[in-house]
DNA sequence: CCGACTTTGTTCTTTGTCAGAACATTCGTG
DNA sequence: CACGAATGTTCTGACAAAGAACAAAGTCGG
C-alpha cells in the first residue's frame, strides 16, 4: 500500500500499459532467457499476438534479439529470445583509498578487460587519467560495440539526484562533482554511487540467471569502515540526506573506543579491517593510531585472513572477535529491518568458514524470533569484484527498472 | 528505481491508465478539497473532458460528491468536488494491556462516539463483547450512514497477509486469529495491525489537509515497550517476518539491565514507561520487578509526567534520564534510515518541553552530519488518540492507495 | 508419403479508452 | 444585451489491447 505523492506524480497516458508491459516482458526475458514468445504469452497471460507486437518493438530498440529455433516435443519449433548484452559495453570504475580499478564489462557484468592504477585524489589530474585509460580500453576491446555509459563507485556519500560526492573521507572529497567533468571528457553518461549501495544494486540486478533474487535485503561491506546498502521493496533506501545505512556507527557499547564519527563503541571500531589488524598486532585500537601504525607494520587484512586460514592462533582469535561483534551488528539490522537476507562483502569473507559459526551464534543469541535467528547471512567474495559489478549495474539497471506511475 | 518482481507482477491492461488516473484524481481532491474540475484538469495536465469522465465514475462509486458552485472573478462558476467522508463510518478499536477503546469515526478520522471497557484477553468472550458494543454504537449514531469496516489495533506483531496476531505479549496472544471471528460476527471487513504501524499509517493518511505529509519517516511509540512504524517511499516496512522496526531491542550498552527479549541494555529497558516509573521510584529496573512493583506502588507514568510538569525534582530527573537514552535510540534510527522526520508518541510527550532539549542535544552529539542532527523530532500527544486514528486509517487508506503495477 | 494434430508465431478485426476539438453553460462587463 | 472568459459536457478520431482467424512448421501414425 503506497501513498500517492500529489506534488510529484506521474499521470498515466494511453501509452502507459504499453510501457509497463514492455518492461515486464523485458524482465521476463532477462530472467528466463532463452524464452519463446509463446512462453512469454503464457507467463504474462496475454495473447501471442500482443507478444509479437511488443517484442518487435524491443527488438527494434535493440533491447532484445532473436536466437535460433529450438527443438520441441511437438508442434512448430519456438524461436528463442535473448536480452542483448554482449555487444553493449559498460565501463565500471571503482575508486578506493589506495588503488583505482577500471573494468570494461558487457551489459550483464561479464568482464572483458581490467586495469588498475594508484588512486589520484586531485580531480584535475584524475579526470584526464580516466579519460585516456577509458579511451584506450574502448579502442582496444570495444571493436564495433557501443559503450552505453560509465558507472563510478566511490567510498562515500553521494547525492542521488545530482551525482555529487558529498563526503568521501578516504579520498578527502567533499561536495565534489566528478560526474560533469567526466561526462564532458568522454561524452558518455556517468552514474556515481556509494560503494555499498552499488554492491547491493549488483546483487539485485546482476544475480546469476535463475537464482532467486532478493528484493528486501541489506548488503554490508566490511573494509576500512562498515557500510550498508539497504533495499526495501526492491528499492534502495537513501534517506533524507543520502546517509541511510550507516550501521557502522551504531554504538554497540556506550563506553567503547572512540570513533572518527565522534561517538564511542561504534560497530566500526570493533569490526573494520583496521580494527581487526590492530587486534592481530595486539594494539589497542584507535582511529589515529591505526592510520599511523598499519602502513608501517606492513600487515594487511588479507595477510591476517590468510594466516588465519593457515591456522595461526593469533589471527584466528582476532577474526573471531571481529565475527562476534559483527554478529552483534547484524542483529541490529535484523531487528530494525527484518530483511530476507544479509549479504556480507569484504576481504574477511575469504575466511567465512571460520567466521560463520560465530556470527550465527551471536545472531541466534540476540534474535527476537526463531525466524529472525534463521535470517540467511551470505558472504560475497572480494574476488567477484562486487564494487565493479555495482558499477555495471549503475548503467544497466535503469533500463530494466519498473516504470514509475501514480 | 524499482526492480520488477517477475514472480508476482501485475500486468497492465487497457483499463490501467484509467485506474491510475482515477486514483491520482481522488488523491488530488483529498488534498485540495474543495476543488473544481477545471483545476483538476490543470493539475493533472489533462483535458477537462477527461476530468468530467473520471469524476463521473468516482461520483457513481460514491467516492466523491459535488458541492455548491462558488464565486469566481469571471466566467462560469466552478462546481466544487469533495471526498465523501462524513457519511462513511469506521469502527476503530484499540486493544491495550488494561483497557480497550472503541471509537466510531467518519472516513477522515473525526470522532463521533467513543467507549472504553476493561480488556478481555479471552477471544471467546472478547468477540461477543465487541459485537454488541459495535452494534450499539452503529445503531445509536450510525443513522443511515454506512460502516465500511473495522480497524483493530493490537500491541504486537501482526501478519500482514492473514491478519493473524503472531505475538502480543501484553495480551498473552500467540498466533491468534481475531479477524475471522469478528468479521463473521459483524459482517464487516476487519483490518488488524500492529500499533506503531497503525500510528504511522494515521500520520501518513489522516494528516490535516494542507499539511505536508511525510513519505519517509519513523513513528516511535513509547509505552510499556518501545515500538516503531517505519515508512520508506510512502510504504510501510514490514520485513520478512513482520518484525521490522524493533528498535526497542537495539542494545545501547552491552552490559545493561536484562530485557525480556533475552538481551541486555536494550533501548526499552531504559526508556519504556515501566523503566521511567521504576527510576522515579528509585528502584533498579528489571522486567520482573517492574511488573510486580508498579501495580502495587500505584504510580503510573501519567502521574510521573504530571509531577514533572509540576516541577517535582525526582520526576523531572527520571524523565531527563529517559530522554537522554531515547535520544541515543533515535540517533540509531537517524543513522540507519535517515528519515525526514521522527514522530514520537506516548504519555511522556505531555512533558515534551522538558524532554525535547535533552533529546535534541543527545541526537546532535551523536549525529554524523549537520543535516542528520537537524532531523525534526515531532511529538504526538496521547490526547489525539493516535492508535484509534490508526484504526480508521487501516480501513480508509486502502481506498486511496496507489494501484500496483509492474 | 500423406493427412491429422499440435504448437508457435503473425495478421486482422473488434472494442474501448484517451485526447482534443467543438459545443453548451453561466458568470461579469461595457 | 452582445461579448469575453471561464467552466463543464459531448462528440469524434486515433490508437492500443484483446482475441479470433490464419499461416507456419514441426511430430506422429497409418
Amino acid at each position: 500500500m503506497r501513498k500517492i505523492n500529489t506534488r510529484s506524480f506521474v499521470r498515466a497516458t494511453r501509452w502507459t500499459p504499453r510501457e509497463i508491459n514492455l518492461q515486464i516482458l523485458l524482465n521476463l526475458v532477462r530472467e528466463h532467457e532463452p524464452i519463446s514468445r509463446a512462453e512469454l504469452a503464457r507467463r504474462m497471460k496475454i495473447g501471442r499476438g500482443m507478444v509479437t507486437y511488443l517484442t518487435a518493438e524491443l527488438i527494434a530498440q535493440g533491447a532484445l534479439y532473436e536466437g535460433d529455433t529450438v527443438d520441441s516435443p511437438r508442434g512448430r519449433r519456438p524461436q528463442m529470445l535473448y536480452v542483448r548484452t554482449h555487444d553493449r559495453l559498460v565501463i565500471a570504475i571503482d575508486i578506493r583509498f589506495s588503488s583505482t580499478y577500471i573494468m570494461l564489462t558487457d551489459f550483464s557484468g561479464n568482464s572483458i578487460a581490467m586495469e588498475t592504477f594508484d588512486t589520484i585524489e586531485d580531480l584535475n589530474a584524475l579526470v584526464p587519467e580516466l579519460q585516456t585509460r577509458v579511451r584506450n580500453l574502448l579502442a582496444l576491446h570495444g571493436a564495433s560495440r557501443k559503450c552505453e555509459g560509465i558507472g563510478l563507485v566511490v567510498p562515500g556519500m553521494v547525492d542521488a539526484v545530482s551525482g555529487q560526492v558529498l563526503n568521501a573521507p578516504q579520498l578527502g572529497w567533499r561536495n565534489v562533482d566528478i560526474k560533469t567533468p567526466l561526462e564532458e571528457a568522454l561524452g558518455l553518461p556517468v552514474h556515481v554511487e556509494n560503494a555499498p549501495i552499488a554492491c547491493a544494486l549488483a546483487k539485485m540486478w546482476l544475480g546469476r540467471p535463475g537464482a532467486t533474487v532478493p528484493t528486501d535485503f541489506v548488503y554490508v561491506t566490511v573494509s576500512d569502515g562498515i557500510g550498508a546498502g539497504v533495499v526495501v521493496n526492491g528499492q534502495v533506501v537513501r534517506g533524507q540526506t543520502n546517509s541511510a545505512g550507516e550501521f557502522g556507527h551504531v554504538p554497540l557499547t556506550a563506553d567503547g573506543p572512540d570513533c572518527l564519527c565522534g561517538g564511542h563503541g561504534c560497530l566500526e571500531v570493533y569490526t573494520s579491517n583496521l580494527a581487526t589488524v590492530c587486534r592481530y598486532l595486539g594494539k589497542e585500537f584507535s582511529p589515529a593510531t591505526a592510520r599511523a601504525l598499519l602502513p608501517s607494520s606492513g600487515v594487511t587484512i588479507a595477510e591476517v585472513v590468510s594466516r588465519a586460514l593457515a591456522g595461526e592462533a593469533r589471527a584466528v582469535d582476532a577474526l573471531q572477535v571481529t565475527a562476534r561483534h559483527l554478529g552483534a551488528g547484524l542483529s541490529v539490522i535484523i531487528k530494525t529491518l527484518s530483511p530476507t537476507q544479509i549479504v556480507v562483502g569484504g576481504e574477511i569473507t575469504e575466511a567465512w568458514e571460520q567466521l560463520e559459526p560465530t556470527i550465527r551464534a551471536e545472531i541466534a543469541a540476540r534474535a527476537l524470533t526463531d525466524m529472525a535467528a534463521a535470517t540467511p547471512i551470505v558472504p560475497e567474495l572480494a574476488s567477484a569484484y562486487p564494487r565493479l559489478r555495482g558499477g555495471t549495474a549503475l548503467v544497466s539497471a535503469p533500463l530494466f527498472a519498473a516504470p514509475k506511475f501514480a
